[in-house]
DNA sequence: CAAATATAGTTAAGTTATTAACTAATTGCT
DNA sequence: AGCAATTAGTTAATAACTTAACTATATTTG
């Protein structure tokens, strides 16, 4: 069934590819999987990142640019995700009165509440997502993946892209 | 400066939370990179996983569903992403007419000219994403996230695992 | 000090993603 | 044959996410 000499194989299939693409499909694949998990909470995927990150982070002066770093996400995408759980009452958002620019984000009690009782089952279910591995070999792929970011731009945007500016429209 | 009892560590800190933990954080920082690269070429991450699949199963009858499963994509995404892509002529769609419930799907040679056009300058951003690993630290982690994702489900919603028994390798 | 510039956040338009509800076509059952 | 159940695909509502363009505040500097 398969020619020798296939435009198919155009595309080389070098290590640094199989890495990318594998990275890309297992989030796809665990998402997917884990999205009614957190849906049975009212909450989505990432709606659960953002209250885990102010939890851990809690404490500190969190400015919503630096959710936008630590969550990978664009700036504006902060604001909107914020605001939505800000309305379901598991976060609050404060102007910093020294720099009224900014706002500190912090988690509200019913926030961590809700948190908590996700943590219950949570376990649970990564394990269930990662049965394919074993322990050691979950430690590695963390360890691999953490590697791999370490080095790049945590690049939200802007700040990269800066020379961007005045450009006329065609 | 640090509480022992703190509530930040109700969470515990397993090996198979971090491997996920550490996936969806490789997952945002790498599209967020790889992003200005695609849409260099008019496209989306999204749209040129799509391009790169049909071009993988060109030869065969391609439908809609298949697509989905392929891709970790709900049905209707891909319904709204194919209307996008051929739209601008990259893929075209035909009822087969054995059964007119279904559209096999194929990459025009429109589209494939831009694939090959991709390609060649893909590889160096993907060594570029990849660079904090060696090639068998890429092909270990490669290794890793199949065997991870091999036992899930393709899980496109509905069908859930039922037809996950013995599927032919293309 | 005022103007230029930089920074934090929001709003707007568009793509990608989800689930739920729908249409249309085929299969299966009696 | 005829009607229920199944299957493929679409449409609708909503969330996530992007870039571009905007507001408001702070800082730099001439």
């Amino acid at each position: 069934m398969t020619e020798p000499t296939d435009l198919r194989d155009d595309f080389p299939d070098t290590p640094a590819r199989r890495a990318v693409v594998s990275v890309v499909r297992s989030f796809g694949a665990l998402t997917r999987l884990m999205g009614p998990h957190y849906a049975s909470f009212n909450l989505t995927p990432p709606q659960f990142q953002m209250l885990t990150i102010l939890n851990r982070l809690r404490g500190e002066r969190i400015t919503q640019r630096r959710l936008g770093r630590e969550l990978y996400v664009s700036f504006p995408n902060v604001t909107v995700m914020l605001s939505r759980i800000e309305t379901a009452g598991l976060i609050e958002r404060k102007v910093n009165p020294a720099d009224r620019r900014e706002r500190f984000v912090r988690i509200t009690p019913a926030g961590l509440a809700l948190l908590k009782r996700i943590w219950k089952v949570q376990p649970m279910h990564l394990e269930h997502v990662t049965a394919g591995l074993t322990d050691p070999e979950r430690i590695e792929l963390a360890r691999l993946l953490n590697k791999m970011i370490a080095g790049l731009p945590p690049a939200t945007t802007e700040e990269e892209a800066i020379e961007n500016r005045s450009t006329p429209e065609p």
